[in-house]
RNA sequence: GGAGGGAUGGCUGAGUGGCCGAAAGCGGCGGUCUUGAAAACCGUUGGGCGUUCACGCGCCCCGUGGGUUCGAAUCCUACUCCCUCCGCCA
């Protein structure tokens, strides 16, 4: 959530800040309108409750004195049905604004560029360069389906499209993947690692801001309210939900692996071979709680504990900057990471590392205490570190062998038994 | 699944209808003392919202939502979570 203050005080940079994004809000007039109404009668509701309690002191006074007070008890009885109508009035407003602030996305930092979509991103880093092959290097699909390690049509059979069934050494790449970054982020990045609940409640998915703006998206459970994480960062940033840090425990890293489940409605038809877009993947998530000062100092810290990631397994990436129109719901700033995938010919993202400043916090309470006592919002950040099916495809990609099977990188091999190459098919 | 008990401020824990936002202790912060620290003593110490240039003033919050009452932390009710015992179970 944004500041509620901006809507009141500084309503033209929230209808800027829409504009770059593309998300013309038409009613940010009415939103202006209901913010006046809310004061408004909050302020009256408030001088009636006043008189209120001033008239029930009075009539403990007397009670207690042995006095009567039938009269200042019949007045009470008429101030407090027009307080039960007025509080009607305030909740119907409030709700109402809750509804409208719920769905505006955050404001973009300053160095994020304008822009409309992806070809506005910028690039703000290259690492290393595209291996090259003397043979036509294949896409991880044929790749994964001659070693028989990618099993996709028993997948669809027992679930349906977009779901992967990993075996043997395809089952273990993936899970040497988690463990090493696991292992790379508590060891030497200094993060503590959590294991949280897969789903979650209504109210936490409201706090990281999937809802209720992205309902669409999520699988649900049939008569329950809760949902299948889509990412780690849901239940993790949550953690502290409510809660008031100390400042001297700030910044907190944690990591955490989980699988995410995606519905992935708006991608019907788009990346429908392989590894790229399933409804369930597993990643290793980054998230931090900082205080507002260091949190883009942060953020930057955040993108190479992931980088490193892509670097101890030597292959080429890109980071780039998202630009406004690219830029998702609650973030302020987001680099994503885009792996070179040689057998597809195009970068990949397979990290997104954001700032969401305190538009997370702000909608999950959670905060944080300063010197001389006051409380305040705490900065949320969250990166992937990374997506682990999406490094499978690199390592697959960018590791074949002429003869069909896959190197394994050399970081990954305490991880896989020692064996230096997956073999190849027989 | 069955039976019972509980939820109060950072923590422990009083409070069963009328200055209770809430005793007390611990912790935290400030001070006295000390070369410094500890101990002791004194003081201070929840959050949110509204209003105000500010001092301040007002409203709300005792798990959550409803209800009773002139008045609720205290009574009723539903829900949530936690604990104990029994059953079942990876």
């Amino acid at each position: 959530m944004i500041d509620p203050k901006l809507i009141r005080e500084n309503i033209d940079l929230v209808k800027e800040s829409l504009g770059k994004r593309g998300d013309a809000f038409v009613n940010l007039a009415k939103l202006t309108d209901i913010e006046g109404q809310r004061r408004k009668l909050i302020q009256e509701s408030e001088r009636m409750k006043s008189e209120k309690n001033a008239l029930s002191n009075e009539i403990a006074k007397l009670k207690k004195a042995g006095a009567d007070a039938a009269g200042q008890i019949e007045h009470l009885r008429t101030i407090g049905k027009d307080i039960e109508e007025m509080e009607r009035r305030v909740k119907a407003v409030e709700k109402e604004w809750e509804d409208m602030t719920l769905v505006i996305p955050n404001i973009p930092h300053d160095t994020v560029p304008v822009g409309t979509g992806e070809e506005d991103n910028t690039v703000a880093k290259v690492w290393g360069e595209k291996p090259q092959f003397d043979f036509d290097p294949l896409a991880h699909w044929d790749i994964g389906e001659k070693l028989d390690i990618l099993d996709f049509k028993r997948a669809a059979k027992i679930t349906g499209s977009r779901f992967t069934l990993y075996k043997s050494y395809g089952a273990l790449l993936e899970r040497a993947l988690i463990n090493f970054m696991l292992d790379l982020h508590t060891g030497e990045h200094g993060y503590t690692e959590v294991l949280p609940p897969f789903m979650v409640n209504r109210e936490t998915m409201t706090g990281t801001g999937q809802l209720p703006k992205f309902e669409e998206e999520l699988f649900k459970l049939d008569g329950l309210d809760y949902f299948l994480i889509p990412t780690a960062e849901v239940p993790v940033t949550n953690i502290y939900a409510d809660e008031i840090l100390r400042e001297d425990d700030l910044p907190l890293k944690y990591v955490a692996y989980t699988p995410c489940f995606r519905k992935e409605a708006g991608a019907h038809g788009k990346d429908t071979r392989g590894l790229t877009r399933q409804h369930q993947f597993n990643k290793v998530e980054l998230v931090k709680f900082t205080a507002p000062e260091t949190s883009y100092d942060e953020l930057e810290g955040l993108l190479l504990d992931a980088e490193d990631v892509l670097k101890r397994l030597n292959i080429h990436y890109r980071v780039s900057l998202l630009c406004t129109g690219d830029l998702g719901f609650s973030s302020a700033k987001t680099y994503d990471i885009e792996v070179w995938l040689p057998g597809q010919n195009i970068y990949r993202e397979i990290s997104s590392c954001s700032n969401f400043e305190n538009f997370q916090a702000r909608r999950a309470k959670i905060r944080y205490r300063k010197q001389g006592g006051k409380t305040d919002f705490v900065h949320t950040l969250n990166g992937s570190g990374l997506a682990i099916g999406r490094t499978v495809m690199a390592v697959m990609e960018n590791y074949q062998a002429k003869d069909g099977g896959i190197v394994v990188p050399e970081a990954l091999r305490p991880y896989m038994r020692g064996i230096t190459k997956i073999p190849a098919a027989s």
